[in-house]
This record gives structure tokens, sequence and C-alpha cells, in this order.
DNA sequence: TCTCCCTATTTACTCCGACATATTACGGGC
DNA sequence: GCCCGTAATATGTCGGAGTAAATAGGGAGA
């Protein structure tokens, strides 16, 4: 993807390059420059914006396109304004943490470990949970999407992109086969999350070890109606992944 | 923590015919709005909000109230606006429903007994292992706000909302003693909307039973720093809610 | 003189409407 | 059937009027 040039060259005097990084729009942008700005923690809880006006004009842009960032960021819960006070960053138990953008922001830079192991943590309570119910309640159909996706795992290794997708589709049919819409959006944002972290796992060294015969387990266990078995296997799933990504980030 | 409630209600002595019913900001309750009636299924997903001046018209709002609004709920996942293409509703596994803000547009008017269903099964799932890492991990001033969340539920009953407020600080110290900040804000957002269901559980009918020995068995287990036994306890919490909301929500 | 309350000013958000721009879907021309 | 021009529509920008709220100042009572 290209990043186009400038939108507005009648006005060359702004030496700050584009503020436009993953956001496709501008007001996207901005909301992701002060969004990962609060997560790294270079906003605290507590401070304060200071000035529409003031924050519009030292980021060039229009204050119209600074409020709907401003939207964007209230609505996650990181920030609230009120009319004389300015626009205060919220104390972190009321930010919206599973939220797929601000765990985006919470990955770019430096991760938390501690709120890593947090997430992997909640992960290890869902998945064997979720594979406990899918076990219990999969149809046919669900086991043919998540033998497909085991048959192109196989296919493509881990290293590739194909390989990785392949992953997500194996859980995402588990998730399905739950039954359960709460329990999906759920783990969906977390595995985006966690394969955010896969993802310099995979910078820093290559996988370790071959992880297929343990998703093979799963689709066994969850095939036969075993749902103390899936739950087992899985927890075995996402004890090994806590463990790659413990080791590559104590580099 | 002293949750100091930001004015949330507005006073509407004025008669203006504004459509700012339970909202904050104008585009709050435009966001609001138009959150309830996607989620309660008079938009689709794949209908298209046709217009952005057009809808702006018709609610008799300025075209940027509106944009906000739709940032908004673009911002949770609700929508998403292309140049010309209009304004989509996005397909319902693409929705933030884990938001708090989204699940109480979920509850507002017709409750959907599966998601209510389903939301009780992720409960049943993580309170219990809560449940079990607070009691590992638990401190002595953990401890000591549990046992004072636990007189106040006796003092006040659960009939009043002193009793209820006692009963979200009672799960609150427990969440916080897990030391786990992806779980705190999970089950904070599942239990502000089960405690919604509450409210009309608690409206229909007086409570069947007295919950207070369950509660006291939890604290016992987690103060005995008994992991297993606390999660044991936990789930009996968690059932008995679900048995009494399924029974209230049958009428 | 000190304290408290009430009022006025200032400040910053909120909302508005118009203008300019860019991107895209649609349809006509080849 | 493919390509390209046009029209439609969302996006970005701007400045101003309106409004709510925090702070400061003044007046009254002790």
């Amino acid at each position: 993807m290209k990043t186009d040039s400038i939108s507005t060259e009648t006005d060359d005097k702004k030496a700050t390059k584009d503020v436009r990084g993953p956001g496709r729009r501008l007001h996207g942008a901005i909301a992701h420059k002060l969004g990962t700005e609060i997560l790294s923690g270079k906003y605290q809880p507590g401070d304060i914006l200071s000035g529409e006006v003031a924050f519009a004009e030292e980021l060039k842009v229009s204050r119209s396109a600074y409020r709907e960032a401003i939207q964007v960021l209230t609505a996650k819960g990181l920030v609230a304004s009120r009319p004389k006070a300015g626009t205060r960053v919220m104390p972190r138990d009321r930010w919206n943490l599973l939220d797929p953008d601000v765990l985006g922001w919470a990955f770019t830079g430096d991760p938390d470990v501690e709120f890593v192991r947090s997430l992997f943590e909640l992960r290890a309570i869902v998945e064997p949970a979720a594979a406990r119910l899918a076990a219990q309640r999969r149809d046919r159909d669900d086991l043919k999407t998540m033998k497909a996706a085991l048959a192109d795992m196989r296919r493509h290794t881990l290293t590739t992109e194909a390989g990785r997708a392949a992953d997500r589709d194996f859980h995402n049919a588990i998730l399905q086969a739950t039954r359960n819409d709460a329990l999906m959006v759920l783990s969906a944002s977390i595995g985006a999350a966690v394969n955010w972290t896969t993802q310099f796992k995979q910078r820093s060294r290559a996988l370790p070890r071959n992880p297929m015969p343990d998703h093979v387990l799963v689709y066994d266990a969850i095939a036969a109606g075993d749902g103390e078995a899936a739950a087992a296997a899985m927890n075995v799933l996402v004890e090994l992944a806590l463990d790659d990504t413990r080791s590559a980030m104590e580099e």
C-alpha cells in the first residue's frame, strides 16, 4: 500500500511530515497517534489534553478532525471531555482494553509485559472452556471446517502468512462451534492481540517446534465429543504459546 | 475506589423536541438512538444508512453532530462508511459486543434471550476462574475490602440499591485480587450488563432467596487460599443468578 | 477581620452551516 | 467486454455563535 502524498500542496510550509500512519482517515490517524501515546504512558490518567484549538494547531489539522478523533477515544473510554475542564485522560479501569483498536495500540512500541501476561492468562481461562463447549455442541459442518483448516496448516507451515491464517481459521471454527456470541467476540479480540505478539516472536526467531500434533489432539477430542479432553488439549496449546512468547520477549 | 459519578443526567425541563433521551451530548444521543436501532435489528447488517445530509436533516441536527455519532459507532465496529457507497452496517461478528455502551444498547428494549444466555455462560467460565486466582494472590487489604462489602450486603438487603452496590463491590474486590487487568475489565463489562438484567428481575418479583451464605462461602475459600473451593463456590453463585434471571425472563 | 455564599467573567467544549476536496460507483463510449 | 469520464457522496476544513462550568471577585453575616 502506498501512502499517497500530502493532499494540500498549496501550503508547503508544514515541515512536519504527514501524521497519517496506519490510519486511513485523518481523524483515524490522529486517534491512533493519541491512542498510542496514552497507552504508552506519555499521557497519564488525569492528565489534560489542553485546548481543542491549541492541539488542532499543533497537529496542523482542523478542529473538526481533532474533535472526531477525540470522539473515537471517548467512545473507547480513554478520555472524557467537559465544557470547561478540557479533555482528561480517564483512569485505567475505565479503558476499554478489549477493544481491538485499543489492544492494537497497546502493542505498538513496547508491549507491557505485565499486560501481556494478563492477556495470556485470560486466554488460558477462556480457550479451554471454549474447546469444552465446542466438543459438546459441534456439528458435522464445524468439524469439516476444522479439518480443512488443519489441512491448510499442514500444507503451509506456521512460518508463512497463509499458515498463520489457517491457524486463525482453526481457532475461529472452534469458537463458532461453541454457539456463543460473547465468547466468539472476546476470543477474537484476544486472538488478534496475541497474533500481534506472535509476529515479533516469528521475527526474532524461527518457531522452535511443530505445534501440529497438539492441534490434532484438540481436534480429535472435539470430534469425539470429549469435553474434558478437549479442554486439556487446548490448555497444552496455550501454555505452549505462552512459553514461546515469553522466551521471545525476554531478549 | 470512590467511583465519582460524572453527571449523567441532563435537565430536560426545556420542552425542546430534540432527540436527547438518555443522552449526554447531542451526538451521544444520536449514537444511542442509532446504536439501539442497529442492535434491535431495525437496521440489519449490510443495510445502508443512506445519505449523510438526508439523515442529518431527518433528525433535525447538523451534519457535524451526525458525523460525530457515526464516528462513535464506527469506533465500536457497528458501521463503516466509504465515499460514495454510504454508511453500511457491519456484519455482527465485527461488532464490539463487549463494549459497555454496546452492551447497554443490546439491553434496551427486548433482550435477546440467546445473547443473554451466552453472556451468562461466559460469566460462568470467567468468574470461577477469577475466584481461583484471587484465592492464590489476595493479600490482607483485598480480604479487608471483601469483608467490608460483605458486611454492607448484610446490612442492606439485595432489594435496595445500596445492597446491590455492595454486591458489586464484593465482586470487584475479587477481580482486583486477581492482579489481572484484562480479567478485570472483562468482568466489569459483563457485570454491568448482568446488572442490567437483574434490574428487571427485581422489577418483576422480589428476590426468591437470600444469597448471603453463598457469598460467605466464596469469601471463606478465598481467605483460606483454597483456589478449587473458591472456584466451586463462585460457580454455585453464578448458577444461582442464572436460574433467577432465567425464571424472571420466562414471564 | 474572617468566612461563606452568591454572582460575574472567562474559558473551553459543543453545535452549526457552508465550502472545498477526493474517492468511488455508475454508465456511456469504444 | 473493457476502459474512461462523470456524477454522486463522503471526507476534510473553516470560522463563528451558543452554552456549560470553573474560577475569581465582591458582598453580607459572624
